[in-house]
DNA sequence: GCAGGTTGGTGACAGTTGTCACACAATTCA
DNA sequence: TGAATTGTGTGACAACTGTCACCAACCTGC
């Protein structure tokens, strides 16, 4: 399946971000398992797409989106070395159409799973079933922050939500995006992201500067 | 754990609504399950609660809930016969709160699962494995649409889409329903949706009675 | 330095939604 | 039967959001 190097370069990883698992099972992993290397920028996954495998992020970043009809990306959550993606899972699990975008922000490197072995894991491995039933549990849990963000508050709640998210995510102060993003991430338009940003900044909450937003 | 007639009500309604399930599952289901009855109204869940079991629904309608901090009700879906509440799968089995509030729609009975059982379950049952896999695609697919609906539409087509949804769920096209039970599930106002139900019916979309509107 | 693209600021305006006020009809119940 | 309750219709208005138009500041590459 995979070269020696691989092997070393999946065991390394996998103690890195994926310490709970039984040694058996990381082994098992290793032997049977590859990477795959995305770019920034580069799709690991389209609306309407079929699985062969399941992903496990072991490095970079990846952003998840819901499509609209009318192009319009919102965007759902990340994805980051130790997640997996959950509707992966279950697509490959199932062979149903994904229904999600996901879009490589940083270079991003996945272990790619087989769906064949993923019975077997299920019924072998207690760390490989509570981690796939903890992954689901979790994305449930932000699907539905998103759903509260969006049903109960308005833009400008969404908008600190968002710019907090953001700063704990990437674990900074200074977030390097512009309010363009901010407002195709919202669903929203750029305008609208500037105003409130203002408003924001004339609170004492955020200073704004080209390309930055420092959080205060 | 229950006696001999509850044990014949519980293979009737597993031989009813989840014919899947293989004998030895549906038997082990049998001995070691009981059921619980609630009344419409009650609640089967509530925000912050813990669970001991899992529920499966065997009989009447369950409709499921966000809260917001405000207290409004967003509604997200139904749950009915032959389902499960994928959270409450989640929530039993990792011991978290829930964050969500089920309430029977109509008299209701479930079969409470016990924790302790489901480490096993899904070991032993290839069906069971995929029943939660299924539960889990299903139900994370239907928390999608939701997003989708509020994201990226306005009042009236979510309105539409509503309408739809519960033609489709209750099987007729007669339904009995307030306006103000549709805006509390949408989180509007009353006004709001009386307005657009005017406007649909002079497309000619529905007819318009007191306590009921008619699907065209 | 300059051209052209990117990013952000701002005013004007329209459409949608939420709220208030009130009227009226249907239903329930004492 | 009369009164209270519930459900619906509607106009006025405000707040929020999206869109258009335009400008200014900044950056990049030539």
């Amino acid at each position: 399946m995979s070269n020696i190097i691989e092997q070393a370069t999946i065991r390394d990883y996998l103690a890195a971000h994926f310490a709970q698992f039984e040694p058996e099972l990381t082994e098992q992993l290793v032997q049977q398992c590859s990477l795959r290397h995305f770019e920034a920028g580069e799709l690991l996954m389209q609306t309407g797409q079929y699985f062969k495998s399941t992903m496990l992020i072991v490095e970079g970043l990846v952003k998840l989106y819901r499509e609209s009809d009318e192009g319009g990306e919102f965007f759902i959550y990340h994805l980051q070395p130790g997640d997996a993606c959950a509707l992966s899972i279950i697509c490959a699990t199932r062979q149903q159409k994904s229904e999600i975008l996901a879009r490589a922000v940083e270079p991003t490197t996945a272990l790619l799973i087989p769906i064949t072995m993923m019975d077997d894991l299920m019924r072998r491995y207690k760390s490989w079933y509570y981690f796939v039933l903890e992954t689901y549990r979790s994305r449930f849990e932000e699907l539905l922050m998103v759903v509260d963000s969006i049903a109960f508050k308005s833009m400008d709640e969404r908008l600190e939500f968002y710019l907090k998210n953001q700063q704990r995510q990437f674990n900074t102060n200074e977030l390097a995006i512009t309010h363009q993003q901010i407002a195709d991430d919202l669903n929203s338009s750029r305008e609208v992201i500037s105003r409130l940003l203002k408003k924001m900044e004339q609170r004492g909450l955020v200073s704004l500067g080209r390309n930055t937003i420092t959080m205060r």
